[in-house]
RNA sequence: GUGGGCAUAGCUCAGUUGGUUAGAGCGCUAGACUGUGGCUCUGGAGGUCGCGGGUUCGAAUCCCGUUGCCCACCCCA
């Protein structure tokens, strides 16, 4: 029996590590400099949270989540996204009795049953940054700074964000009714999925790829008029703070955000060139999930940013990481009495903390050179026959060839400092 | 769930109107250099031609089915 990975799953493969340490480092400085605390949620949680927190009618909610029964009958759902772990994590561990606002940050895999294609999978990464307890503007002004910061600490510069407010329950069922009522008069005008959206999610008539459909959405009524004067105050104060800043952004009426918890502010980041999929980052404020979850009533912000779609964005702009570390010597040796000798000193290196490896099958020099040239080391440290006689190491400097014998006990500070490890 | 494209060596790909033992480059490995990497040269290993069936004297090539991957829709990170 021959097994592959999941459809959707992918592995991770050491010539790509480079990337996921880089951009993890990155996020992680980044949080960390604007005060933002590490929290784990775990992986899988009773279904009913996510029903409840990302919506009941929502496609992920609806046909996209991997459910199973445990051992104990009961209904888990692999996490689809992080936001209702942690909201439930905030009532659950009443992280309300904390200094507010919360700020945290996480990173780690989710999971979505979908067909996979360019920047999607079904397994995928997800930076995930939020801010619990906190209602003012300059906040999502905050969360949002924190996404722009990590891409361009990783090097990202061709992105372009997207701003939209998607007001409250006061006034977003208004601004529906007013939608709908326009758009009767255009229903002929508009692709079959439209008329369908018309019924279903009316806000989604908004953001249809259609040529046709967009132009006509383009001259729908915009949700900014219809806006109640708390949620109008909030955006434009948001706007206020952007322009102040001088950050290039776009305000996008048309953009709407597929999660049922949104309320007021909603943004994206968009790459170009990484396919269809180009959403970097999706987020926005949710001020009555965290009550939908048992948690006291608590205004909330937040984002998820794809790693996958960064990495991929990293490498469409030519972007190389830095490179992962790689042991400073190689241990070569010839005959028995050697390989004994060779074996305590590349310990002895190690226990030091300079990175050693060896072959240790017995190969020809040549081969081990070979080697020793490939995974980069510094120093290659030869032991034949000879140098076990005379107590001595051959020192040889790969870089420019230069070696020379040196007694056992200076081995080591001649090769320290000599490699990134 | 729907639509399109592609499956030949570890990787990237050739393979003529169906015709002997399916090739190249890179990579791996060994030697040239009996104890020395990168360059060069020479040799070696490595293939159920995705899988199953059919047509045919003969199939990598044609037909049917199937699986997988990629891309797009829906939707989302």
């Amino acid at each position: 029996m021959k097994f592959q990975a999941p459809r959707g799953t992918y592995d991770i493969l050491p010539e790509d590590q480079a990337y996921w340490r880089f951009v993890t480092e990155m996020t992680r400085q980044v949080c960390e400099l604007y005060g933002y605390e590490r929290i784990d949620v775990p992986v899988f949680e009773q279904t009913g949270l996510f029903e409840r927190g990302v919506g009941e009618t929502t496609d992920i909610v609806e046909k996209e989540m991997y459910t199973f029964r445990d051992r104990s009958d009961e209904r888990m759902t692999l996490r689809p996204e992080f936001t209702a772990g942690i909201c439930r994590a905030y009532a659950e561990r009443k992280l309300h009795g904390r200094p507010q606002p919360l700020r945290l940050y996480t990173i780690g895999p989710a999971f979505r049953y979908e067909r996979p294609q360019a920047g999607r999978y079904r397994q995928f990464y997800q930076v995930d940054v939020e801010v619990l307890g906190s209602q003012d503007p300059a906040i999502d002004l905050e969360v949002m700074q924190v996404a722009w910061q990590i891409y361009e600490a990783v090097g990202i510069k061709g992105l372009s964000f997207q701003v939209n407010s998607t007001g409250c329950p006061a006034c977003r069922p208004g601004y529906i009714a007013t939608l709908k009522a326009w758009y009767e008069q255009h229903l002929d005008g508009i692709c079959d999925d439209c008329r369908r959206r018309y019924g279903e999610n009316p806000l989604r008539l908004l953001d249809c790829k259609r040529e046709s459909c967009g132009k006509i959405a383009e001259g729908a009524p915009r949700i900014a008029k219809s806006l109640c004067g708390a949620c109008n105050d909030h955006f434009v104060q948001l706007r206020s703070y952007l322009d102040a800043l001088g950050r290039p952004y776009e305000v996008n009426h048309r953009m709407v955000r597929g999660l049922d918890y949104y309320t007021k502010t909603v943004f994206e980041v968009w790459a170009e060139g990484i396919g269809a999929q180009n959403a970097v980052c999706g987020g926005g404020r949710y001020d009555g999930l965290i009550g939908m979850v048992g948690g006291p009533e608590t205004p909330a912000i937040g984002f998820a940013s794809g790693i996958e779609r960064i990495i991929l964005t990293m490498k469409q702009e030519g972007i190389e990481p830095p490179e992962v570390p790689k042991p400073a010597v190689f241990v070569a040796y010839l005959g028995a009495e050697a390989k004994d000798a060779a074996v305590v000193l590349a310990q002895e290196l190690r226990s030091a903390g300079v990175g050693a490896a060896a072959l240790w099958e017995d190969r020809s020099l040549k081969a081990q050179m070979k080697q020793a040239d490939r995974i980069g080391a510094a120093y290659t440290l030869i032991i034949g026959e000879e140098e076990v006689k005379n107590g001595v190491v051959m020192v040889r400097r790969m870089a420019d060839s230069t070696q020379t014998a040196l007694p056992r006990w200076e081995v080591l500070d001649a090769v320290k400092g000599g490699g990134t490890a």
